[in-house]
DNA sequence: GTCTATATGTGGATAGAC
DNA sequence: GTCTATCCACATATAGAC
């Protein structure tokens, strides 16, 4: 990526993260991208060949947004805090999550029905986040079942932020993360 | 509903039903479903008006197949064996879930990103069944948090459905399953 | 009630001037 | 590199014969 266009492509990019979350990737149409970006519909060609190519540049911001994230977290803390910070990054995004669900869960769902490659670049974004609750939950001495626990707190909060977008209440992300914070502190 | 029509309408509905769970809604043509079902596209007209209209059928058909669940759970077995057997239903779904993921779960993904009165209707599906888990949890003398179990439990099998969905592995299935058939017994 | 043919609208993608 | 105009495929929906 020499990215020589900086301007353009990024304000692309940026648009469609937020229309595909708002309203899906199906949905979002190019001329809906563009005018958000500001450019022209023809001249989107010039930056992605397809459609899906956008989809693909989603996907990397996603998964490069994680990976930042937790550079961040392995900067500070021991790993009962970082799990602790994963889970409230959450509870601070209730209103988003209600109002447009967890944007990589969500973009998984669709993704995976549409099949073709881009279900399972974004699919390795969960890969990525299990490996690292993983590790936190190994450092915390569960070396048998740190897999296990990993899946159990990904799990729920996919689960609740589907739960929260399907009935558009944030108070459900409100309770689930209020006990699993006071179940991370029990390990 | 009269059901005068109970061949073509009911073969349209079963065919909508599965293609809809495969493709999505949005991906799934009427040219699809009425292939499917053996009817001349046209046809289809007749019994339904527009395409919305086979979504409320589809919704009503997923609200109905787990109110009758719910009854025949209902009629035998303590609180505690009707939630093992409300999880066992997810584990013994495990290739599904990880083909396509939870029926429900990602119709109300997919509608409420596309916003309307289907989206709500879908996600009543979702309030019921945390209704009945709750009654259930109380029944186990979980008075105060018993809507909170029932969140936590929900949010479990949607997640892991999501994520065994995203990574197209039945085994993300069984492992959270047991994890959960295991945390049942102990409450 | 059933089915064929088609109208209508939309969205991804391209041509080609500048 | 940029932008306008347009092509083309496809999906919902309708018209109208039978």
């Amino acid at each position: 990526m020499l990215n020589r266009h900086p301007d353009k492509r990024s304000r692309l990019v940026d648009a469609a993260v937020r229309l595909v979350h708002e309203q899906g990737f199906a949905r979002t149409t190019l001329a809906d991208i563009a005018g958000a970006a500001g450019v022209p519909l023809g001249n989107v060609y010039y930056y992605f060949k397809t459609k899906e190519a956008i989809g693909e540049a989603l996907v990397a911001h996603h998964a490069g947004h994680y990976a930042t994230l937790r550079g961040q977290w392995n900067q500070s803390g021991d790993a009962r805090s970082r799990l602790a910070a994963f889970v409230q990054m959450t509870a601070d995004n209730r209103a988003v999550l209600a109002r447009s669900g967890c944007p990589v869960g969500t973009l998984c769902a669709e993704l995976h029905k549409a099949g073709g490659p881009l279900a399972e670049q974004t699919g390795a974004i969960f890969t990525e986040l299990l490996g690292w609750l993983e590790e936190q939950f190994r450092a915390l001495g569960r070396d048998t079942d740190a897999a296990d626990l990993a899946l159990h707190l990904l799990s729920a909060l996919q689960g609740v932020s589907l739960i929260a977008h399907s009935l558009d209440d944030p108070e459900y992300v409100d309770r689930e993360t209020a006990r699993l914070t006071g179940w991370i502190q029990t390990l």
